[in-house]
Parts: structure tokens; C-alpha cells; sequence
DNA sequence: TGTACATCAGTGAACGCGCGTTCACTGATGTAC
DNA sequence: TGTACATCAGTGAACGCGCGTTCACTGATGTAC
């Protein structure tokens, strides 16, 4: 296999986005360079502009593959137990575990948001989590801000997934994002 | 007044403190440059070094400036309303009004968390946050997770704020964060 | 009221660094015939 | 099955830029006596 290093990488546009994760992971996505990406997988600084352009273009694939698998760890969620609050869990875990695509996501000033694909994602992510508000028993009243609730089911647990990302949260919540999100989340969603 | 610009600032620190909520506003609290905020005080670029040290200094001491901005503020609410709806609005309207400080607050990789003034700051805040919560008419249940509740209403207001300043809400929700803002934490709060 | 001196605040030149971008290039692959 | 050629992927040298940091310096201020 690995005969001396071949001239094409074979999947470096792959590599270059698993190397962009471990960066965002180390460093945060502002600080993110396309050389250092290089660096990382083994290969001439010139190429990743090849593969994305810039570092929006990388980023803004990123964000559409954060925004897809959000999409389908919610349907996924959603399909197995029908709960909005274990959907919330979902969002949570999601965030926690895919750390540098969240963060990309909710940056928008980092990538191109008039990119179809993300335009796509995005929406797939966003009817997904509305499908989830639709699963609580007792519908909203309606009206005008019929909607407010699902705002209020994303905010809460937005926000939760933020402080505890940010690590604001006090020291004593765990290391299980789960269990302490679940308590949390109940003051919102007992009512469904 | 302005006679040639005299060779002493007189109030050079807070001035570059001003130039960073400026610069923080426009490109984000990572793209901050000490030699931009020597540019926009008007000061040679060697100049900041003398107050601040380095920009993980600075960004310390507008993290504390947030800190306390932020519990001025929700100590004022409550003592004008006594209402934790109103509180949170207050907390969302300082992330609106205060945008660079409050984004600058929950990316502590920026600054010292271990700063002893920041550290006083943060905790002024966190009680403030406590004492808002206790104002609930109904207390929460006690037990191991009581506190639950507290952090409940942290992450929705917290959340809400977030992704407002993201721009991820949708379009048609208008441009005054209190009406908005109302609509959708008194999903939560309606209890108290 | 005056003088000497210490301290403080800001200057500007210099340095080395990592970055993005461009460019002519070369090695590898795929396809037409 | 073989050859020619187009296309694609990656190279490596070069460039100019803005950055943080250091340093000897100078202008201004405050204080001791």
C-alpha cells in the first residue's frame, strides 16, 4: 500500500475536511488555516485550493455536511421514540459530538450562506426539527406566533448545547451531556 | 483642545477598549489585531503592548467589563420588576445591545478565566442570575436537581440570544429582540 | 517658587513568522481510436 | 492490445502582507526637597 507515497492522495478532499474537524477541535474555526490543513495530511500547501478555493469554500462544505448529518441524527431520533424531548437530547449530542460542524454551522459569517447545497442542508435540518415540535401531544394554540414553541423547544436546547460546549456551565453538571440535558429539558417539554 | 494631538493620549485604555467593541462588532472577537486598535485610537502599534500586555489581556478585562455590565443590568431589572420573564429579556438585550462583550463572555479560550477580577465579575453575574430565578413565585421542587430550573431558564434565554445574534431565526420574526424574545421564554416562564 | 530627578506613556524602526495566492511545472489517470 | 493525447491532481518556489514582539529612544508628568 503506502509504496513510498504516491503523487495522488486518492481522497484528499476527505482528508482535508477530517483535518479541518481535529483543527476546529483544537483551535476553533477562526483560527483555521489552509496551510496547516495541508500540513496535516501530508501534502503540498498549494492543494487545497484545488479541492475548495478558500477557506470559506471548505468551510461552507462543512457546514452543509454538519447541517445534513443534523438532519438525519433528528429523524433518526425521531423515528425511534416520537419524543420531543429525546429529539432535544439528539440536538445535544449532535453538538457535543460533532463539536467542530456545530460550531461552523452557527458562524455563518464564516462560510457562504447563498450556497445552494447549505441552503439545502439547512432546510432538511430546519423541517426536521419542526417535525419534532409536531410530535408534542398537545398542539399550540394557534395564531400568529403558533410557531413561538417550536423557537422556544430550539432555544433551550441551542442554548443548553452552547454553555455546555462553552464550558460555562457549572463544574459539578457531569461529563454526561445526556443525563444533564434531559433534567434540563424537561421544564419545557413536560407539557407534551 | 486638540492642539497637534498631544504626545500623552490621557485616556488611551479605555479608548482601545472602545476600538475593540468597534473592531469586535465588525469582524468578531478572533479576527481582533493589536496594531488595528493602536490604527483606530490613533497611537503607534507598540502602544497597546503598555496597557494591556497582549491580546489575550485586553480580551480579558472586556470580558470582565461584560461581566459586570451584565449584572448591572439584570440587578436593575429586578428591582424594577421583580419578574423573571423580564429578567431574561433584560440578559437578551444585553447580548443585543453589548454584542462584543457578550460574545467575547462565552468564548473563554480568548482570556484568563483565571483573572481574579474577572473571576469576581463572573460570580456577581451568576448570583444575579440565582436571585432572578428565585424571584419564581413558585419555588421548584427541591432535591439533587433543583437548581435544574435555573438552568433551564439560562439556556432558553441563553439560546434565544445566540442564535438571534447568529442570525438563524427565522426572517419574519422582526427586528425588536424584547417582543421576540417575550413570545418565546414565556413558554417556560408562564409557570412562575 | 524653583530645580532635579524618577517614573510613566508613547514612538518608530527592526525582526522573524505564518499566511493566502499565483504560477509554471510534472506526475498520474483516463479515454479515443 | 497499443498508442496518443487531454485532463486532472499535486508540487514547490516566489511574492507581498499583516501580525506580535522587542528595543533603545523621547516627550510629558509628578514629586521631593
Amino acid at each position: 500500500m503506502a509504496a513510498g507515497r504516491p503523487y495522488h492522495h486518492g481522497d484528499l478532499q476527505r482528508a482535508l475536511l477530517a483535518a479541518a474537524v481535529d483543527a476546529i477541535g483544537e483551535s476553533g474555526p477562526a483560527a483555521l488555516s489552509l496551510r496547516d490543513l495541508a500540513r496535516r495530511a501530508g501534502v503540498s500547501h498549494a492543494a487545497p485550493t484545488h479541492h475548495f478555493g478558500d477557506k470559506a469554500g471548505l468551510l461552507t462544505v462543512l457546514a452543509t455536511q454538519g447541517f445534513d448529518l443534523l438532519a438525519d441524527e433528528l429523524s433518526r431520533v425521531r423515528a425511534r421514540t416520537g419524543d420531543l424531548l429525546e429529539i432535544g437530547v439528539g440536538y445535544l449530542l449532535f453538538a457535543v459530538h460533532h463539536r467542530a460542524h456545530f460550531e461552523v454551522m452557527f458562524r455563518p459569517e464564516l462560510y457562504r450562506q447563498d450556497d445552494p447545497s447549505l441552503v439545502a442542508a439547512k432546510e432538511r435540518a430546519s423541517t426536521e426539527l419542526q417535525a419534532g415540535v409536531a410530535t408534542l401531544a398537545e398542539p399550540p394554540d394557534e395564531g400568529p406566533d403558533g410557531r413561538s414553541v417550536g423557537l422556544a423547544a430550539w432555544s433551550i436546547v441551542h442554548g443548553f448545547a452552547t454553555l455546555w460546549l462553552s464550558g460555562a456551565l457549572p463544574g459539578d453538571i457531569g461529563d454526561d451531556p445526556a443525563v444533564a440535558g434531559r433534567a434540563v429539558l424537561q421544564h419545557l417539554f413536560r407539557t407534551g
